[in-house]
RNA sequence: GGAGAGAUGGCGGAGCGGUUGAACGCAGCGGUCUUGAAAACCGCAGGUCCUUCACGGGACUCGUGGGUUCGAAUCCCACUCUCUCCUCCA
């Protein structure tokens, strides 16, 4: 979330960013207006209370504590009544201007472009070129149905839509990549983590997933409101929440978080979008990489988390291009994204496989993520960034469609063989 | 699931209901000493918020939320979490 002093300091500032990712800016008047009354009121208290503070000290010092208690219990008393007056509506200011607050994305950064939709993104750089085939490339359920690696009836049958079964190799290679990507991974100086997949609804709200995305999200409800447990819809969660209430060491930043975990989302309001395949699913993988860092380096950081995910498809050899969204595209916590799609044969255009964000010190913020710059130093927000490295399932589509072979086989690609075991997927689904 | 113990500042660890925002130790900062450093000694030093141009002043804060009291880290209640033992179990 936002601190509400730049709301009061640069009004303009957040509403032309709310403008500029297409939201109205009215909140911002309606909050500085709720703000105001708050102050008046709790300026009042405040002096009332160091009135009655003074009273009672009187009393602490006095020779005859009895004695004097009894001459200024009147005047307390009477302090209590204006205390309590004056404050009556002190919880509902704060609980509207929190609640207001909390639905403000993150400010976006001055180089982010302007635009609705993912038609304003801007190429920042292209890897590679999309591979030719002498006959006409298949999409990956068909191959891999055919192979026997994917099996979609079955995962319906079990689970219903958007859920896969993976088969022989196609398991085995899912998990070929979760070991590639966790060995650069640490390769790159990250710290492998393992964590739950289930978490708090603190924890979840902390990392600004809930309310604005709450229905994307399978939660359990518990006996009460307190122990529900939501399943992680990334690992950002678990990572970027490790350090909630936590002042760090200066020197200890930045920390450098990878983790391997399946993820859940309900895809609520994608209906229609991608149904066939494995693109879109309810379950998926990946590896989260996640940082805290520092706010004068962090953008700096953004390049490198953003290499760290493009030089796993270099590697892979599978080409590549890196966006930068545009505002209308940038997510809630984020200030600024860079999408890393791959070239997908099978449905011609290129697919994200890698969202990677800095969220400033949005997160940082709401989960109370601090460091001390040195001893003696003041407490200062980190800065938060997480990108996959990478998606287990779209990279499994991106190798079954760019290394589709003519007779229905799949060869796998060189850096891969040493994970998998196998060098290809022969065409009656047997490896070799 | 049953029984017990506990939760205090960056860390460790004290704390008869009344100048305790909190002793003491470690870590930190400034200084003395030293060519420099270490050691020793002296001093400073929590966080959030409100107010002020600023100096400063004030409120809150000892797991969380209530209560008792003129006054609560200290007493009472509820909740959360941690640890130990028993039970169960991959």
């Amino acid at each position: 979330m936002l601190h509400l002093d730049l709301l009061r300091r640069e009004p303009d500032h957040v509403r032309v960013a709310a403008r500029r990712r297409g939201i109205g800016a009215e909140f911002v008047d309606r909050i500085l207006d709720l703000d105001r009354e708050r102050r008046a009121a709790l300026t009042t208290v405040e002096a009332l209370k160091a009135e009655k503070n003074a009273l009672t000290a009187e009393i602490g010092k006095a020779a005859d504590k009895k004695a004097a208690a009894a001459g200024l219990r009147p005047r307390i008393a009477e302090l209590d009544a204006r205390i309590a007056a004056a404050g009556e509506r002190l919880p509902a200011f704060d609980q509207q201007i929190d609640a207001a607050l909390t639905e403000v994305p993150n400010l976006l950064d001055g180089s982010v472009p302007d635009g609705s939709d993912e038609h304003a993104n801007v190429l920042v750089r292209s890897w590679g070129e999309a591979p030719r085939f002498a006959f006409t490339p298949k999409p990956h359920w068909e191959i891999g149905e055919r192979l026997g690696i994917f099996d979609f009836e079955r995962a319906a049958k079990l689970s219903g839509s958007r859920f896969t079964v993976l088969r022989g190799a196609g398991a085995r290679l899912s998990r070929a990549l979760a070991q590639f990507f966790l060995d650069r991974a640490a390769r790159n100086g990250y710290v492998e983590i393992d964590p739950p997949l289930l978490v708090s609804r603190s924890t979840m709200w902390s990392t600004g997933q809930l309310s604005k995305f709450s229905d994307q999200m399978y939660s359990f409800d518990g006996d009460g409101a307190s122990d529900a447990l939501y399943l992680i819809p990334t690992a950002e969660v678990p990572l970027t929440a490790m350090h909630r209430d936590e002042l760090l060491a200066g020197d200890a930043l930045p920390v450098r978080y990878a983790a391997h975990t399946p993820c859940f989302r309900k895809e609520a309001g994608a209906a229609g979008k991608d149904t066939r395949g494995l693109i879109r699913q309810h379950q998926f993988e990946k590896v989260e990489l996640v940082w805290l860092t520092t706010p004068e380096r962090s953008f700096d950081d953004l390049e490198t988390l953003v290499r760290n995910a493009t030089g796993l498809y270099e590697e892979l050899g599978i080409a590549h291009r890196v966006m930068l969204l545009c505002a209308g595209d940038t997510g809630f916590n984020a200030a600024k994204t860079f999408d890393v799609e791959a070239w997908m044969p099978g449905a011609d255009t290129y697919r994200e496989i890698s969202s990677c964000s800095n969220c400033t010190d949005f997160q940082a913020r709401r989960s109370s993520i601090r460091f001390r710059r040195e001893a003696g130093a003041k407490p200062e927000l980190v800065h938060t960034l997480n990108g996959s490295g990478g998606a287990i399932g779209r990279t499994l589509v991106a190798i079954v469609e760019n290394y589709q072979r003519a007779d229905g086989g799949v060869t796998i690609p060189e850096i891969l063989r040493p994970f998998a075991g196998f060098a290809s997927i022969e065409p009656d689904g047997r490896v070799r």
